[in-house]
DNA sequence: TCTTACCGACAGACAGTCGGTCTATAACAA
DNA sequence: TTGTTATAGACCGACTGTCTGTCGGTAAGA
C-alpha cells in the first residue's frame, strides 16, 4: 500500500484536506491525525512534508493570500475599466475569490480559527488598501475624489468592514446592518468627499441581494 | 501543607498567575502546570474553580473587561467635565487601565496570544462605542460636531485605532505612523463634520509624547 | 456532621521525532 | 540492449514527552 507522489502533489493533498477540516473543525479542533487519515498517509509523511502543524496554516494561508489578492490585482489593474465599476470588480473578487476558497472564508469567522482569522487579517489589511487605494487615487486625478489620504481611507475602510462583518464580533439584528450599511456610506462618502448620495448604487452590492433601500 | 482559603481569594491568586504566565509565554505557552505550580497548588484544586483552561482566560478578560470599561463609563458619565477634555479622559482611562493590568494590554499583541486578543478585542469594539459615542452626542447638541451617525463613526474609529496600532498588523516605520496619525487626525475630523485642524490639539496626546507637530 | 476546599494519581489525546524501508531513476557494466 | 547496482527522495509507524481534564478520596472549618 505505498504509495509514491512528487513532493509537491502530496503537498497539495495534505493542504487540500486541512482546508477542509480547519474549516469544518477549526485549527485547533483539527489533529494532524485527522489530517493524515484523511490524506491517507503515515505520520512521517506528514512532518516529511511540513515541518509542523502551523506550519501547514502557514502555507494553506499564502495558497489563499495568492489567490485573493492575485484575483484583485488583476482587475485593478486594468485601466480600461471606469474606476467606479473597477472598486467594484475589486471588492467583489475579494468576497467571492475563485474556485475552492470560498468555504474558507465562510469558515474563519469561528472562535475555533483564532490564529488563523488573525493572519488572514494581516495578509487582508496589509494587501488590501495599497490595491484599492490606488484606484482611488486613479479616481481623485480624474476629480471623482477628494482626499490627500486616499490609502489612508481605504485602510480604515477595509479593517472596518472586515471586523464588523465578522459573523461574531458583533451581533447585529438585521435592522442593525441595514442602519450601518447606511451609516457607512454616509461616512465614506464624507471621508473621500464626495457629494452625499452618490455612493448609493455601489452600496446596493453589499446589501445582501436584497433590492431595498432604506432611505 | 494543605492551606484552605475561600473560594474567591483563591480563584483571584489563580487569576494573577496566569495573567502574569499569559502575559509572559501567551495563552498556548502557558500549560496548566505552570499555573498551578506558581500559585502552589494541586491540579484538582484549579479546576475544582474553574472547569477549563479557557474559562480562566475568560474569567480573566472578564476581570480585565470590568476594570477597562468601568474606569472609562465612570469618566463618560460625569457631565462637569467638558466635552472634548471628557473624550480625552475616557481614551486615557482606556489606555493606561489603572493598577495590574497594564501589562496585558503590552502582552496581548503577540501571536502566541491570538484567541485572547480576540476576545479582548471584541469586548473593546462592542464596549467602547458606546462610551464614546454618547459623549459625541452631546457634543453635537452642543454644536461641536456634526454627524448623523456619532456612535457608529466611533464604532469605525476605535476598530481603526485598535488595529492599526497591533504591534504586528502592519509594520511602521516612526515616519508611517506619523503620516498615519496626520491622515487620520483629517479622517476624524471629517467624520465628525468640524472644521480641518480643529482636533490638532486633541491628536498630541497620541503623538508619543514627542510634541512635533509635522503640519 | 456536613459542606466546602483541596489533593494527586491517572487516563486519554496529541504533536513531533527517529531509525529504518521502499522505489524510481540514474549510472554503469556486460 | 539488457542486467546490475547505487543513490536520493518519498514514505512508514512505533515511540516519547507533554498536556488537559477526571475522579475518588481527604482535611478543615462551621
Amino acid at each position: 500500500m505505498r504509495i509514491v507522489k512528487e513532493a509537491e502533489e502530496r503537498r497539495n493533498e495534505i493542504l487540500d484536506a486541512a482546508d477542509q477540516l480547519f474549516g469544518q473543525k477549526g485549527f485547533d479542533g483539527t489533529s494532524t491525525n485527522d489530517i493524515l487519515e484523511k490524506v491517507g498517509i503515515a505520520r512521517g509523511t506528514l512532518y516529511y512534508h511540513f515541518k509542523s502543524k502551523e506550519d501547514i496554516m502557514d502555507a494553506l494561508i499564502e495558497r489563499y493570500n495568492v489567490r485573493l489578492l492575485g484575483a484583485a490585482q488583476e482587475v485593478a489593474a486594468d485601466k480600461s475599466i471606469p474606476v467606479y465599476e473597477r472598486i467594484m470588480r475589486v471588492v467583489m473578487a475579494l468576497n467571492i475569490s475563485g474556485e475552492g476558497s470560498q468555504e474558507v472564508m465562510d469558515h474563519i469567522h469561528k472562535p475555533q480559527n483564532a490564529l488563523m482569522h488573525q493572519k488572514i487579517q494581516k495578509v487582508i489589511v496589509r494587501g488590501v488598501p495599497p490595491i484599492l487605494g490606488e484606484i482611488i487615487r486613479e479616481g481623485i486625478e480624474e476629480g471623482l475624489f477628494h482626499t490627500p489620504y486616499p490609502f489612508e481611507v481605504m485602510e480604515m475602510v477595509v479593517i472596518y468592514l472586515n471586523t464588523i462583518f465578522d459573523q461574531d464580533m458583533i451581533e447585529m439584528t438585521e435592522e442593525g446592518r441595514l442602519s450601518r450599511l447606511q451609516a457607512f456610506a454616509f461616512n465614506i462618502e464624507r471621508l473621500l468627499g464626495v457629494e452625499s448620495g452618490s455612493l448609493l448604487h455601489l452600496m446596493q452590492m453589499f446589501d445582501g441581494g436584497n433590492g431595498e433601500h432604506h432611505e
